[in-house]
This record gives structure tokens, C-alpha cells and sequence, in this order.
DNA sequence: TTATTATTGTATCATTATGTTACAATAATA
DNA sequence: TATTATTGTAACATAATGATACAATAATAA
């Protein structure tokens, strides 16, 4: 979880959110071949977190987590998925989040709601990357892109979360066929391939790529070629609209 | 969630147990080609429900939901899988938990914890039926197995947990190779393929099953054969322990 | 003892999917 | 106009899956 501007207000009691749950979000975004991570960095503290928040008595569950996604990208309709609840005893740790109330100029009291124990729901996000702004929540904490393998140090077991968020969007790719959540609408096979490739972790032949992408029959070839490259232009691709069930 | 031992010491504040969040625990087993579920029924109400539970403040999550499975079954060492967390404002319905409580001679009040609104973290379990001997947690409910087809009309969303954990099940049947849990320790291949027929609601064809199940290496021929049926007799297999990676 | 019955184990072939190599097409640049 | 890098796709090889066929055989009944 993260501090945002919502808890600010909040008593001790964290009047007007339910108790012992948070949220922490893993937004995902694809730049330069490289997965990147939207990460929080708490100001004069040098601790790094994930984007999170906390559920209004009134409000879903799912819409809490959307709203997390929505306030540090300034995007709508974002693709989210549940992954996993981290709910081990062990993962309670109430210090960093002491020290960043302490650094901000409050002295909590032991008893304060954000550092009593909580139980974390995780979300990926997906997000094209060249339409995010990430934003800070308040004054003290900042908003940024980070390479998946060149991460700071997160606290409490936020590392082990982006990990376990990894592997829930590798086993998914090919399932939910949501790798183009990634990418921007319009893209060539070749950028697709490449996404697919950062994602696995590992090589895959382009004639057998090109061909199983194009007979799932959710591609639609644009018109338009692109352009910009000493060689033969490639079609670009946009996702059709698929039928809900 | 469901009442049960525990809770009943719980005062109005439910002390000693994370708020807001329950457990609801899908209990699936196999017998007479028909998918079986554990089902709460409260006594001299006619309501039905999932078995569920709370977490205690020094327990882990997981730990929490094995718990609620052990109970209710018996048994230890069950397979258990998070599949989905039920947040949906819309499922908050005290009047079920009421009901159940007057019908027992309590009389709460609107502030007791159980009537608080609740999100639900949502388990399947498999289990052996042939090892289960399912338990009622106090005397005022029962605890018996339904067949998937005829259950009765459940509280709140329960239903649709029911639902949604099957076809969390589905998925995972081929991914994980999880369905054995649902046998016993030594089964035929056709009682395998019977099994996989009944979660996955469609016909298989034998030659295909089995020569699939077999490449896959997990299973193992014991030497002593079914016996019983006016035909060939099948050989037994077990699964052979995998390594964990 | 022998025929009957139902079901098993597996061979065989057909079809489809995937892995791999190859090569002509071509946009930008030199 | 040649060069370069990359694309689109054909072609073939291999592997996986779908489908049919049939001999083997445990229990039962004749």
C-alpha cells in the first residue's frame, strides 16, 4: 500500500475505509524493449513502494483498485487483473511506513491505522506507456518509471509482488491475449514480437510468431505502412474489438 | 464467510480477528461421476452457505483458509488455490448473518462485526471424498456434500462463488494438472478421464486422453490391476511426486 | 468349459499445429 | 542505382492431436 491523498485526512481510526486491506498495484508499461514499473518514491526517506491504496466502506473492491491505477497515470479504462492476496503474518512491517509519516512530520502513534497489519490485494495493470503521466499522490512522495530489472530496493515484500505479478502476465499473455494492452493502438508485428519476447524472456521465430498472431483473428491490418526505417516498410496492426462473453 | 466455533467467543468487536476480510472456501469433491460440493446448512433457517471463516491477527492468510478446509473435512495437507477476491459493495447483505443469529437466540446489534460489510477472499479446495468426513463447526449448522447440479439456493453471492471457482478450476485442470486430488490414491485411467469428462463438461476421446496423460510422465503403473468389471481389467496408476521448482 | 459382453491398451492413419529454412520484396540511405 | 536491413510469406520438416480400428481379457452366463 501507499500513502495518498485520501489517507492524509484519515484519523487514526482510518474512519471511512475498511480495515486491514490494502491494495498495491503493478503498472506495467513497455518502452525502448524494456519492461518498466510505475514505483513510488517516498521523499527524504530513500524508500521505494508500489502504487497502492485503500477501499471506501462504500465503494468495489475492484474500484478502489482502478482508482489507484487511474490517480498515477492519469488514464481510464485501464486493464487490470487480480493476481494474487499477500496475506502472510510475516509481511507485517509497520516501520517503513513510520518512517515516511515520521520524515513528513507526524509522530504516529503505535496505534495508527497504516501501521497495523494489513492484508495486500494484488493488481497488474497494463498500460501503453506513451500515454501515461505518471503523477505523485502528494507532496512527498514522487511518481516514475522504472526498468523491471533495475529496480530499487520496494519495501516490505513489494519486490516478491512485482515478481509474482510477472509470472501471473506471463502465464496470461497467451491466455487472455492481452499483450496489446502494452503497446500503442497502432503497431507492427515486429514491436509485438518484441513485447512478447521482453515479457517471456526468450527468442521466438518470427515466421511461427507472425502466423500464430495473424490466425487468432484479432489483428486488423491498417492501410497505412510504417515508416522510418532503410527498408521494407511493415504493415501495422490494430486490435479488433473482440466479442465479450 | 460462515459462523463457526471460533467466532461464537467473539464479542460485538470480533477481537482477535482482521476485520472486513472473510474466507470462502470451495470444497469440491468427486463420487459417482458427479462433482461434489461442501455446503453449511443453518439449522431452523433453511439458509445455506459456503463454509468460510476469519483471519486471526497473528495467522497468515493461507494458513487461515487451510484451516477452514481442515474443519470442515478432516483432512490435513489439502490442495487449496486462491482464485478470487469478492469486493463488489453489492454483496454486503447482513440479513442472512442476522437470521442465522436470532435463529440461535442472539439478538445483535446492527454494530455486531458479523453484520459489517465484508470482502471475501475466495479458495477452492480439492479433496478425496472417499477421506471425507465432513463437520458440522457448531450445533446449530450441518456440513454435508452437494451434488454441483442440485444445490440449494445459497446467501448472498455465494452462487456465483461457487460458479466463478469452478471455472477457476477448469483453467487450472490442464495447467496445473491438479484433477487427481480429486481421487483416490490408486485410480484407472478411465476413472481419470471420467473425472476430466465431469469438470469439463464435454466428452474426451479415450486414445487421445490417455496417450496425453501418460507423455506427460506424472503418472505411475503399479503392478496390481482393477478388478470388478465383466471385461479387461484396467491397470491402476498413482501420481508420482513431482519436483517443485 | 466355452461363448458373450464390456472395456481396455495400443497401433495406425489423418489432420492440424508448430518449428525451421529460405527467399523475394522493398523503404531508406549512400 | 546499388546497398542494407527487415518484412511477408512460401515451403518443408517435425510434432502434436484427432479419429478409427482391433486384439486382449476379466467377469458373467450358457
Amino acid at each position: 500500500m501507499t500513502i495518498n491523498k485520501a489517507n492524509e485526512v484519515s484519523s487514526i481510526y482510518g474512519d471511512g475505509f475498511l480495515k486491514n486491506i490494502a491494495i498495491d498495484a503493478v503498472i506495467f508499461g513497455f518502452h525502448d524493449n524494456q519492461l518498466k514499473v510505475l514505483l513510488i518514491e517516498y521523499k527524504r526517506t530513500g524508500l521505494f513502494a508500489l502504487p497502492g491504496g485503500f477501499i471506501r466502506e462504500g465503494d468495489d473492491l475492484n474500484t478502489a483498485a482502478m482508482q489507484v491505477v487511474s490517480e498515477r497515470t492519469g488514464l481510464q479504462d485501464i486493464y487490470l487483473d487480480q493476481f494474487y492476496v499477500f496475506g502472510d503474518y510475516a509481511r507485517f512491517d509497520p516501520t517503513p511506513l513510520k518512517t515516511i509519516m515520521t520524515a513528513n512530520g507526524s509522530t504516529p502513534p503505535d496505534e495508527h491505522w497504516l501501521l497495523k497489519r494489513f492484508i495486500s490485494i494484488g493488481y497488474y495493470a497494463l498500460v501503453d506507456f506513451t500515454k501515461v503521466t505518471p503523477s505523485p499522490a502528494a507532496i512527498f512522495d514522487s511518481c516514475e518509471w522504472y526498468d523491471l530489472n533495475k529496480m530499487p530496493v520496494l519495501i516490505q515484500d513489494h519486490t516478491k509482488i512485482v515478481h509474482k505479478a510477472l509470472s501471473a502476465l506471463r502465464i496470461n499473455l497467451d491466455q487472455k491475449l492481452i499483450g496489446f494492452k502494452l503497446l500503442p493502438e497502432e503497431f507492427t508485428l515486429g514491436e509485438l514480437q518484441r513485447l512478447y519476447e521482453t515479457i517471456l524472456d526468450k527468442k521466438l521465430l518470427r515466421p511461427a510468431f507472425q502466423r500464430k498472431m495473424l490466425s487468432l483473428n484479432i489483428l486488423e491490418r491498417i492501410a497505412k505502412k510504417w515508416t522510418g526505417g532503410a527498408h521494407k516498410a511493415p504493415y501495422l496492426y490494430r486490435f479488433k474489438a473482440q466479442a465479450e462473453d
